[in-house]
Order: structure tokens, then sequence, then C-alpha cells
DNA sequence: GTGAAAGCGCTAACAC
DNA sequence: GTGTTAGCGCTTTCAC
């Protein structure tokens, strides 16, 4: 009794067919098919249809490791992600989009827990692929260029010195605007949950600073956190306080989360006692029992942008788009910030001793 | 000016360094670089040293895809997953300890919202990896075995039918575990906010019916969904009634913690009004702030049993296991109910229109 | 331990 | 349009 096999596909006794096989089965050569499954000019309709006919008839599949061994300069795309970060995951959709939309291929490489970045690169450099893009890099510049051997890498969400390209969202823009927005609102003390060594921390501060500069009124900046439990940990800590702020800008929306959610248990009204503002915009802030008012990063720009660049790399050096030398190095993606409920007038005497007087 | 090249990585003139480049400065033949980077028998200790060092020197890296297709029987394990999914990020992380420590290598396919199970497993088909493990696979057995071509699948957290191995979390026994638990706590009415297509199901409504006819209690069940956003609907439907349950099961932690949001923000207390328990244990049920009693999977013990399902199937037909032909199919891994804040005895005489009398 | 040699399945250049 | 051919970089066998 055979038992080693699982599937009703008609498998030639343990060999895989080949392309040699299609075009036997076929009455052609398999320089034939190689063009029909190229897709390349050089066959008629007629031919290409009567060659993948044979190749579904007896299961071929293209081998792709063949493939790609062949035509040594691989054009493949590698995407360096973090498991478990959802930002990352919205990215990683998007990317698969851009670059399969465009019929290009691309190999995913995760980081956890146990693996780290210069594994999960060096998995990406062995199976040579054309460029790198990096999801929230976390190791040194330095670090990274030398795991990558040589191979083009595009971060993305995280600034890079010199050496790397790299293309984020404009969060010293996202963050004027929040402020704005609360200002308008009428808030006239804002605290920034602000956090160390994540992305966009230096831009994030920069943007706020100016922006309660400009509009003259009192900001302070704090440490809350990127998950929700230091979201939740800042609240607490909040409310232990004398005088707590009316307005509350997280560094993401996990953050806010959290501290809403603590908020929210300890009998605090959002946004008649406080208004939140997220960075993000996560699928959760749109959910209407969330309904958080975020700042929307543009994952299908920052796709697309990442794409354009690892592209640019993976060109022959001929055929640089800059021949000046001196090409930028990083990009700036838009953001737009999303009102929704979390965010209100502050209330005239609210209720203390939630808000700050 | 040069402009191509992003690393400091020794690189002669475009072409990256081989094995016989390695053999060159190191003076010793190809097949003996081989057997160090195979980690083969057949090299001293200092031969050995010797060829690193030379790689190192010129900046070589395996290059996998020849490799693999050299051997063309790959013991490579692709795992497909569903991006966004948190819970299939904890099982990645696992799979990727579990199946890298011992040595092999995993070839990594996302499903999302523009590319299904037919294309993530067409694309692990093209790179011939040994054995596909497939996680919370959601087309019909037949169209998977279909697309995979002959190599053998595992599901996790899946259960299949006949053609396919799987492994999953004994969610008939969790669900026991569940309603033994708030039974003890001396609640006589308990509901399951199930769902529907989800995987477990049929398991965990059987639990549920055997506990609940077994203790002798009332036990209903009624769609809760399996997303925040459908376990706050639930909720909200919930509180419209007469009479409300003083304990609920929901589906999964997702759907608890749209339930307990919900549920917060309309004052109702937890446990002091009603007693939740979750499903899935994920990361967000243990916070301090979130505290959910829930049903623990063991995501290192499913990841374990699905490689070794998965290799088992790979291993050549001669050293298949079981000779006798009829194997089973499935396996089931322990849960653990993991009790946390939001259970506890219902009060005597409760909050109505809260409670249930 | 070494060197030579065959070949994994494909691509791409070439002559027909 | 078609067939022939030479490798891509590696593994593996074999005689030395």
């Amino acid at each position: 009794m055979e038992s080693s096999s699982s599937a009703r596909a008609p498998e030639p006794p343990g060999r895989r067919p080949t392309m040699r096989d299609v075009a036997r089965e076929a009455g052609v050569s398999t320089a034939l098919v190689s063009i029909v499954f190229r897709d390349a000019p050089g066959a008629s309709e007629r031919t290409r249809r009567r060659v993948t006919e044979a190749a579904d008839r007896i299961g071929y599949v293209v081998d792709e490791r063949a493939r790609l061994l062949r035509r040594s300069r691989s054009t493949d795309i590698g995407v360096m992600f973090q498991t478990g970060q959802p930002f990352h995951q919205q990215l990683l959709d998007q990317l698969y989009a851009v670059i399969e939309g465009s019929g290009g291929a691309v190999i995913l490489s995760g980081v956890s827990a146990g693996r780290d970045e210069r594994t999960a690169l060096a998995g990406l450099v062995s199976y040579r692929c054309g460029a790198v893009i990096m999801l929230g890099a976390g190791a040194p510049e330095d670090q990274l260029v030398a795991a990558a051997a040589g191979i083009p890498l595009v971060s993305i969400a995280r600034p890079m010195k010199e050496r790397v390209d790299w293309v984020s969202s404009d969060d010293r823009h996202g963050m004027i605007m929040s402020v704005d927005h609360l200002v308008d609102l009428g808030h006239e003390k804002v605290l920034f949950a602000a956090a160390e060594g994540a992305a966009g921390v230096a831009e994030r501060r920069a943007g706020f600073e100016a922006a309660v500069a400009q509009h003259g009124v009192e900001g302070t900046m704090e440490f809350g956190g990127v998950t929700e439990i230091e979201g939740a940990d800042f609240a607490a800590r909040m409310l232990e306080r004398d005088r707590v702020p009316t307005a509350v800008i997280a560094f993401n929306d996990r953050a806010a989360l959290g501290m809403m959610d603590l908020l929210v248990r300890r009998g605090v009204r959002i946004p008649e006692d406080i208004s939140i503002v997220g960075n993000d915009d996560s699928e959760i802030a749109g959910r209407h029992y969330v309904d958080l008012t975020s700042v929307a990063q543009d994952t299908r720009r920052l796709a697309e942008e990442a794409v354009a660049l690892a592209e640019r790399r993976m060109a022959p050096a001929s055929a640089q788009a800059d021949p000046d030398g001196q090409d930028p190095r990083g990009r700036t993606v838009p953001v737009e910030l999303i009102v929704r409920g979390t965010t209100a007038a502050p209330r005239a005497g609210g209720r203390p001793p939630w808000v700050l007087s």
C-alpha cells in the first residue's frame, strides 16, 4: 500500500515532471516551453495553449529554484518583517500587492524573539534577492549593511543615516496636525506620551515642540510607551496626580488603546473628560466602539515608494536614475489626521480631579 | 562615481563569490568547501576553520538556490499563514524555533485580501518545499490538495477530513473545562457565544453541550463572532434584553475583548455582574488590565506536532512509520484553562437588569 | 583528504 | 517558430 503521496495529482513514480516532460507531452522543444512559461515573445497563441494544456495534464509546476539560479541577477524582493506587529502585517499586504501586481516575487523572512535581524537577512541573502525591504529594522545601520552582504537595502518606517535608502511617514507633520486639531478644539495643555528608541520618535518630538511653540500652548512630553500595557500603565500613573491633562497624544494606537481601556475602567469619560489622539490609524482605531482619532499612515504609498527605491537600486548601474551621484537616501510620505470620537472640546470646568484646571 | 553598491562588503566586479572562489582562496578543493558548509564529515577541524575564514574574507554566502536545486528532494518546510492574525504569528514564531532549531529551513507564504490560499500554495510548490504547514487554512480540502500538487500538507488549527494531516488544540476539552469552572463558581446559566465557519466550532459546541448536560445547568448558544467588533455588537444586543446571563464564554479572546470593552463602557462590572471566559489565551489576555480567564493553546506543542507530521510525510515511503497504511490523520493537543480576573462567583441578587434572575 | 565530472531544471543565445 | 547548446552554483560519486 502506497502511503507516501497525499494528492491525486498525476505523479510519475517519485519524479516531478520537468520542462522536458512537458515538451515531450506537447510535442515541442523545451525552449518553446520555457518561452511559454516566461510569457516571452516567440510562440503562437495556439502553441501556447497546447503547451499549457500539456503541462496541466501531467501536473507540471515551474521550478522557481532552477529559474532563480539560472537568471543569476535576481529581481526578487526580500522582505524582513517583525512577527506579531499588526502594522507590519498591513505593510506586508501592500508589498505583496505592489510587487506581485507588477510581476515580481517576494521572499519573506520573519524577525522574532529567537530570530534576530542578522539571521533574517542572512536567509534573504542566501536566496540572492535583488533587494531587501526591511520593516521597522532595529539594528544599527552598519550591522544591517554588513549582514546584507552587498544586497541593496530599503528601510520602511525607520529612517537611516547614509548608507541605506528609507521611506517613512511624515511623522513630524502628523504631530503638528494632531496638536493643531487639539488646539482648534480649545485645549490649552497637551501631553505627548512619547516612546524611546521607537521609529520616528525624534520627528514626532520635533513636530510636537514646533506646534506647541507656534500656538503658544503648554506642551509636555513624557514616556508613554508603544504597547497596550505601557499605555495602560501610563494612564494609571497619570490618574494618580493632582492635575490631569485634558488632551493626550499617544505614540501609537496600541498605546492609545491601553490608555483608553484603563481610563474607561476608572470612570474617566472620553472625550468628555479627556481627548485622546493615536498614531498609525491601525485597523482597530476605526472600529465603532473604539473610534479613535488617529494619524493615518499611507501604507499603500509607503509600499510603493519602497518598491520603487528597491527597483532603482537593483537596476544596473548604467540605468541609475540619478547620475549626479548624490541622490537622496530618504523619502517621506504624507500622513492624514482622521478625526473620530475620542477628541472633542474640553468641557468648561470638566470633572475634577480628572481634568486639568 | 560608483553609486550602485550600498555596502562595504568586498565585492569583486559585479560577481558574487562562489564556492570555487573560496576553494581557491583557501587552497583546497570545492568538494572540501562543500563538506565544510554542509557540516558533513570528512574535514579536519583545522581545515574547517581555514575554509570558513577564507569564506569570510572574500564575503562568501552559500547560495541556497543552487543548493536546493541540487538536492532535488528538499526538506524545507513551507508555511502558509494569514497576515494580521496574531495567533498565526505566535505559531510562526514557534515554527521558526522548532524547524530552524533542528537545522531545517522554512519558506513563508502569506495569505491576505489580494492573495488567496491557492496563490500562496502555488508559490510554495514552485520552491519545491518538502512539505507545507498551513495555519488556519480556509479553502476546501480538495482545493488545497490540488494546489499542493503532490506536496504533503499539514494543517494547524483546522481539522481536515481524510487526505490531509492536521493538528489542533483539544477544543472540546477546553470548552468542558470552561463550563466546569463556571459551574464550580456557582453559575447556573451559561451562554456560549459561538461563531460560524471558524476552526473548531463543532468541537466547542459539542464540548459545551456535553458539559452543560452533565452538570444539569442551563446552557444556550448564540452567535458571538470572532472579532472585537463582533464581540462588542454581541454584547450590545445582549444588554438590550430583559435578562442577561451571568456567564459568557466567548469564541476567542478577540471577541471576549470586544464584549468586555462594550460592557465596561455601559457600566457593567466584570466579574461582579458578569463572568467572561475567552479562548486562545492570546498575549493580550494576560495583560494585567485585561486579565481575561482564557483557554490556553499550547502553541509550542502545536508547532512540534505539525513539524513531526510534516517530516514523517517527507521521509521516503520506505521509512514511513506506519506500515499498516491506515495512520491517523489528525492529532489533538491538550489545552489549559488559565483562570484570571474576569470570572468569579455570581453575586447573590446581582445588579439588575444585567444579571439573569 | 583531493580533483574531476555529472547533473539538478531552467534560461538565453544561437543557428536552423 | 523551432531545436541545440552551454551554463547558473551547488552536491555527490568516484578513483586517487
